[in-house]
Formats: C-alpha cells, structure tokens, sequence
DNA sequence: TCAGCAAAGATTGTCGACAATTCGGGAATG
DNA sequence: CATTCCCGAATTGTCGACAATCTTTGCTGA
C-alpha cells in the first residue's frame, strides 16, 4: 500500500481503521507494523501512531549514495564470479529496455529497469547486499512517485547498462564497480535536475 | 541479550517462557521480535517459532564484502566532508587503541576499535548508510564470540586507521575509500586466517 | 478577542484468553 | 522389532478488551 502510494508519505495511520479495512486484528497489525518499521518505511513515535516515512531531499541523496555503494559492491562481485546465466539475463533485460525506450515505453522500460539492477545484485551473489539494496530502492521510490524519465537521458542511461555488462562479462571487477558507481551517481543528478524545476522540498 | 550471548545462534525462543522472564506480555514480546526479524538477528519460521539467525562462514563472507562496500562509501563522505570535530575525534580513538594495545588490554582495544569505526560512519554524515553498517556489524557479531584479536595484527591495523584518517583529515576522496576498503578486507582474510584452525562450519 | 485550563473523545499501549498448528510419545499393526 | 497412526501436550497465531496517553473541544476569565 505504502510502495503503490494508497497511503502517502507523512500521513498518519489509524490502527483500528487500518486492521478493520485489511480484515485482521490490530495486534496482528502492529506486529507488521513494527517490522516495516526496521524497514524504513514507517516512522514510529511512541503513543503518537505510526507515520509514513518522509523522505526529504537531504534523505533522498543519502539514498542515492548508499545505492551507489552498494551497487559499486555488488557490481565487483558479480564481475569476479561472471556466471553465464547472469550474463545472458542481463543482456536480456537491456534489449527490452532499448525496445521499450525506442518505442516510448516509459513504463515498461522503468520496471525493466528496476529488473536490471536487481539483476546485478542477484549475480553477485550477496543476499544482505541485495536486501539493504532493495531498502535503500524502496526509501527512493517514498521520495516522489516516480521521478520522471527524460527521454534524452534513456541512451546514456542505456549506454551505461551496456558498458557495466560488458564489463561484468569481462571479468573486469575494476571497471565493473567504477561504472555502476558512476550509473547511480548520474541517476542522482538526473534527480537533481528534474527538481530544481519544481518545489525544492 | 542475542549479542550479549545470553541466547545463542540456532537457538529456538520461547515467547511464553520470554515474556515472562521479560515481564512483558506475548504482545509486547512478539512486537518487538518483529522488528529484530527485519534487523536480521532473528529468522522467523511460521508456525514454528523464532529461531536466533544462524551466520554461516558463507554469510560472514557476504557481510564482510558489504562491510567493505558501506565502509569505503562513508570514508569517502567523510574526506569529503572531513569536518574538524570528527578529525580531532577520530585521532583520539586512535591514540586510545594504541594505548590499549601496547598495554594489553584487549577488550579495550575492541571497544574503541567499534567506535572508531562507527565515528568514521558518523563522520560521513550519512545515516542509512551508517544503519546499514550496523546491521552489517551486528550480523558478524553472531557469527562468532568476538573472533580472537592476534597481536601481531593489532601494529597493522593500527597503521590502517591512521593512513585513513590521514587520508580524511586531506580531503583525499579516493585515498580514504580505498584504505577503507582494504581494511575491511584484510580482516576478512585475518578472519579466515583465524579460521582455519578451528572446525570450518 | 485571546490565552489558559479542564473535560470529553479518540488513539495507542498492554494484557490475558481462545483457536489453530505443531511436536512428542505410546499403542496398534505388519 | 520396526513402522505407522493417533492422541495429548506444548507452542504459536489471532483476537477483543481494558488501561494509559494524547488530541480536540468547549468553557472561563482577563
């Protein structure tokens, strides 16, 4: 409900309305309450209720960052074992997304592209890096519905893609983790481009 | 009590016989097991209880490469920022262990040795980034009861933190997260090391 | 008109009990 | 003697209720 947006970011929940809508008990749903907490979605202050996470600007970048770390880390990992199968995925995955992109796809191209990533991260073959990845993504995805995808920047995203499975293929661990740091940074930016347009939150 | 060693890896958990003991009641008790789920001390089978997550050699591995990858991004923030306070801060810690380590006293040694760590994280000014790593930290905790500190390894990595905060108190981005990359590293090879004496589990 | 206070209402924190499932042991069978 | 089935005990899953706390509303007085 939280990563679809059915309730937004900063909005406060009601227990018992909550549990009456999804059919459970209330003490069943603070139980998952308290583990989407850990998660970083929920904000918790005690005798207060439970908040949906705001992520600020500042927050967004630390994000951006932590992925960008992680990403570098699990690239190296996934170009020093360098298994086929991955390989052959990830190649996969970018041909979708060139297609998607050249056809104006703009939704099928992000989901391909979250695929992507989660792809690297899978081949390196390191479940706590996937998992705190995958946080630090769903922390991204409270920050704004979807930040818009500018058209001109889909070739170099892809560009990108190409030069970070290349390297993966190759074997290059150096070259694997320089450039996946340098995609999310870009990413970052390319956030940070897009806001300046808007209301700076 | 998990890192205290007061319940030991594998070990199943009573939530009655807890609660009790707690002075709680299962609610209360379940709440909070909840979120250690997500915090990765805990491992959650339905309907069969609780069980202390149990750290394979393989899984210390991945939290060492994660370790490393979270390490050398917050050591990077740090040059970058490298904010007076944090230097003088880290430079104390340092003299401390040196200090402690010259006079034998080991479980010092460890104590600053964590805090050294967490400043730098600190230093980096970047908290998803620093809570990431405290999973990270936590997780090795249950791998082993403080793996043995070998003194002849203490002068080396003495030499490691004072060549990064050298490295942060120079602003040298690239300097600072190299070192403390191969810092991480090189303990997961004395871990290894440390290792192959014992039953390889 | 507005600040301060008090009571009423709403919401969260905690608890014990009952239902559902799993685990352990003993009897029956081949 | 080994194996399977079944029953009772133990443990987990879920629930609704009560207590504690916070929020809102209405009143009083300056």
């Amino acid at each position: 409900m939280i990563l679809r947006g059915e309730v937004l970011p900063g909005e406060r929940l009601n227990e018992l309305a909550l549990s009456r809508r999804l059919s459970i008990s209330r003490s069943t749903l603070r139980e998952a309450v308290r583990g989407l907490q850990q998660g970083g979605l929920l904000e918790i202050i005690p005798n207060r209720g439970v908040l949906v996470r705001q992520v600020s600007v500042k927050d967004a970048l630390d994000l951006y960052d932590l992925r960008a770390a992680l990403f570098r880390g699990a690239a190296r990992l996934a170009a020093r074992r360098a298994l086929p199968e991955y390989k052959i995925r990830l190649k996969h995955l970018n041909d979708r997304m060139t297609e998607a992109a050249a056809a104006g796809r703009f939704t099928d191209y992000y989901a391909y592209n979250l695929e992507f990533h989660a792809t690297v991260l899978t081949a390196g073959g390191n479940a706590p890096m996937a998992l705190a990845y995958d946080q630090a993504v769903k922390g991204l995805h409270l920050f704004r519905r979807r930040s818009l995808v500018h058209p001109a920047q889909l070739d170099l995203s892809l560009r990108e893609h190409e030069s970070l499975l290349t390297a993966i293929a190759a074997h290059d661990v150096a070259a694997a983790g320089e450039v996946a740091e340098r995609h999310i940074m870009l990413g970052r930016d390319r956030m940070l481009d897009t806001l300046d347009g808007s209301i700076p939150a």
